[in-house]
DNA sequence: TGTACATCAGTGAACGCGCGTTCACTGATGTAC
DNA sequence: TGTACATCAGTGAACGCGCGTTCACTGATGTAC
């Protein structure tokens, strides 16, 4: 996290007290700005973002936001390590209310709280998990971080899944060894995966199962089916469909 | 159709002689703006779509181009309508050249020519299957007979599948049937399933492999799981598990 | 086949608007002594 | 604790730019007789 970041981080957690005027009205402002933003994602999409109309919506003449932002750029990238930061912290919070031993339930958990967030941040969620905003290169180096914390909760439960051996045989889903292991073999290599046992076979399932549960969301979120009678029940299939593939069935145990 | 897309779509069917020179050049030139504003698409993305630069690029003052479309956002209509029927035209193709009684390999070459497609336009594809656009709806009555087409395809698959008895136990795969029914149910009563005889859990699982696969083509066309080693083994991977929820392997014929 | 009139394509100017970013400035807050 | 100086927040004007859309117009193409 570079300083800004760090900044904007913390104006969440530390307590407010025990600092001067300025800093506190920095700290109120900086929120403020990411606050009114990101209504205006909502409202114009994120290539309509405008820091002019973000002053405008703070009573502030447009210069003024230069205090705070480097550039428009810069405000969309704290709006996507935001969003990361803000999915992550509710998947998460979902996951660890659960049994740790209830593989299935964990699973359903992070699943339906992926759901949650998008459904009541769909702007948001569009930012991370829709179409890249044109003539916008997110830096790797500030989204990285924020985007790979959802990647190691499913890490952490596929590990735990293999030491119980819960984990369904790849061959009985349609998933062959060979292309997984091309695909996904040198993946396993990333420090993320470091004292697990997983191989590319079940690396290859979570994938699959990750893919599933994201295409599901995305799809109920832009609504890609059309008008449907009930998009909660359909999530529910989809979910169990995803968690097939990489958790047995606890009866099974 | 409306007059003007039938008159579209026709520049592209009927040949183009007997007509006077006026037919003649409106054709070429609305074929024009459609490949420019495609281009512009692919640099600027669907908001920053402009009549303007179009005109520019053709080397014609912006209010020529009122001649041809009525409104920017007709203009991007035309587009969506355009990119569903470019889809759907080049997956029948690849599904159409198949062997009929080879099922899997009908699901494998609709998934691929999807994939195939997506890669060479990522922008028409992120313009059908990513973020909505803001401040635009697309009208119904426009774009929904052409978004159906691809969907028409699966249906004709699944039910080649059922009356084979080659799709796979629902209840084996991580679907239970109460919810299926409550999602999808109401669904069946389309025009669409007239005659077949696919049933709601069915139904969940053509659902859930179009899910896993439009999400491994977005995944991979959006970048989201960041750079990998091997992206064509990894999307074969995805397509075989999507396949294993619809079609059963040819051995168990 | 030739002429008179109607239709159409494309022009150029104008409308009112919004944008990102820079810059020199004023007045308030903070800090060192 | 009080004063002098440094830092910072926010202002207002300006830069050069692009946008969608309307309108009255000219000249070319098509059509009816």
């Amino acid at each position: 996290m570079d300083t800004a970041a760090r900044a904007a981080h913390a104006a969440h957690a530390a307590p407010a007290a025990k600092l001067g005027k300025r800093a506190r009205n920095r700290r109120a402002v900086e929120a403020d700005i990411l606050r009114v933003a990101r209504g205006h994602l909502a409202t114009s999409g994120a290539a309509g973002l405008s820091l002019r109309a973000v002053a405008r919506d703070l009573g502030m003449v447009s210069s003024g936001v230069y205090r705070y932002v480097e550039s428009r750029d810069e405000l969309l990238t704290r709006l996507i390590v935001d969003s990361y930061l803000s999915l992550a912290d509710a998947v998460r919070a979902a996951h660890d209310a659960v049994d740790p031993d209830d593989l299935g339930g964990r699973w359903d958990a992070l699943g339906r709280a992926l759901r949650t967030w998008a459904l009541e941040h769909p702007h948001d969620f569009a930012l991370i998990y829709g179409s890249p905003v044109p003539d916008y290169d997110a830096p790797a180096e500030r989204t990285t971080e924020a985007g790979t914390a959802v990647m190691a909760l499913l890490v952490t439960l596929l590990e735990d899944a293999r030491s119980a051996r819960r984990v369904p045989e790849a061959s009985g889903l349609g998933i062959p060894e060979a292309p997984a292991t091309a695909a996904l073999g040198a993946l396993l290599a990333d420090p993320m995966f470091a004292g697990t046992g997983i191989d590319p076979a079940m690396l290859a399932q979570g994938v699959a199962a990750w893919t599933l549960l994201l295409g599901a969301v995305t799809s109920e979120v832009f609504s890609q089916l059309g008008p449907l009678p009930d998009a909660p029940a359909l999530f529910e299939t989809l979910l169990g469909a995803s968690r097939h593939l990489v958790v047995t069935d606890a009866s099974a145990n």
